[in-house]
DNA sequence: TGTATGCGTTATGTATACAATAACGGAGAG
DNA sequence: CTCTCCGTTATTGTATACATAACGCATACA
């Protein structure tokens, strides 16, 4: 039996998805700045796996938008502009409009209905508080990120899902995201009330099967966020709250 | 000096890129059926890369989507149903119409018109002869493909670009994808110039900047595609045209 | 005869050694 | 004083060795 081994390995969890998690913090946190390079060697030493399976989640990340290929080799954290931001919150309100659609032309049984109108009725527990409390406001993002992937699912379309998926990879374009941003105006209740309108609205329309309304209403629901994601940039207030507000580009370029 | 080294390694380019592309070849040409796990010994006896580059290259194949990773390890080729591949072509019909209503809103110079109205031209060119050559026709599929991806660019949007690639990573939700199936049809120099008449109104719509045209008429572009191909599996003839046509599910699922 | 268990084989996950290339710095010449 | 070229160094790309987990087969017992 040997004395001591050399590294230890945390053998409850693959190594490869133990360092795409470690490395997904640090951009998330702030540790790697953006357009930093991110050295392979310093990433095996925080991260405590080996070389391959940090490559592989570094190709992963690079995959998910978080990380950028530098034509010489290595990666970098990719930098994103404000445009970029409400840009990508628009792209994932097509591409949930499109599943909303899809779900309402395809018809979907009131039984696969019932987990998003819980949703709803949570919503509506938690807003009913004036003025919100902060863990409420955290159950808030849960439920709200639910229902989004609820609604997703709805589409029964595997492609598009996984499309969704990629679009909400990066954080500030997923449905806790823009929450967040939302949640750094002083108005953030009246904001969230209005998406809680928009979500009874779409429910409303896979109902009644009208594919056009329902996708128009999740268009108009990503369009708020967008507004809304400006005026917070605007006021800096609060932004804290936002995610993977590092990922933004400051400098000029 | 060594007599004779071990390997023969192409040092031209990177194992991984040479690793991808000969895995993706053999995917597409239907040397790996789908639903067939991939074995990276195999993998690398094929490709003449080693382990560490073909497992890169799965990683990325994986997440372009042409790849599934099996939960007790490694890949298989991803099966897809015909509803995935009529899905995937409304998605990248969607994308595309946002993009082009991206291009209206945020409007376009004429000189930046100028490559789309090339593409234009050309095109008209070959579809006036009567009947389309084979030859014709393979240059119908590039410039297509061209005239897809000049009007992407025009969003001048990194994020939907970015998403709209990605989407076109199927092959068969590609332009030149669709245009292969439409191509199975008799009918199908009509069809291209319903394509054609798409193509110049959505140039129309962007230099008046009218975004919802624009949106609009992507997106019957795509719709038509969806008909087409549905009409060209019915029929069955012609469909050796179809690339990847490998990847499409025949068992029941 | 059918099922369960154990062992052996094989393939994947991980670690590390080696090779090649690009970046950086210093020295020399113009 | 600056620009260029060369050498050194550090970091990435590649290959391979090792560990471990899964699969299959055979055998034994019910």
């Amino acid at each position: 039996m040997k004395a001591a081994p050399e590294r230890e390995v945390d053998r409850s969890i693959s190594q490869t998805v133990k360092a795409q998690l470690a490395l997904r913090d640090q951009i998330l946190s702030g540790s790697l700045r953006p357009g930093e390079r991110i050295s392979e060697l310093q990433a095996v030493e925080t991260t405590g796996a080996s070389r391959t399976p940090v490559r592989m989640a570094l190709v992963r990340l690079e995959e998910e938008g978080l990380l950028e290929g530098i034509p010489s080799g290595g990666f970098m954290v990719k930098a994103f502009s404000e445009r970029d931001i409400s840009d990508s919150i628009e792209l994932r309100g097509t591409l949930e409009g499109l599943a909303a659609r899809f779900a309402a032309e395809r018809g979907v049984s009131a039984r696969e209905l019932e987990p998003l109108k819980e949703c709803l009725a949570a919503i509506d527990e938690l807003l009913s508080q004036v003025p919100i409390s902060i863990e409420a406001f955290s159950s808030y993002v849960t439920l709200n990120a639910r229902f989004h992937a609820v609604l997703t699912e709805l589409s029964r379309s595997p492609p598009l899902i996984r499309q969704i998926d990629r679009a909400s990879a990066l954080p500030f374009a997923s449905p806790s995201g823009f929450v967040m941003a939302q949640s750094a105006l002083p108005e953030a209740q009246q904001i969230l009330i209005i998406g809680q309108e928009h979500h009874r609205v779409v429910i409303d329309a896979i109902e009644n099967r009208e594919g056009a309304r329902a996708e128009a209403i999740m268009r108009e629901h990503a369009r708020l966020a967008v507004r809304n994601l400006r005026l917070a940039l605007r006021n800096r207030t609060h932004l804290d709250l936002l995610p993977a507000l590092a990922l933004i580009k400051t400098a000029t370029d």
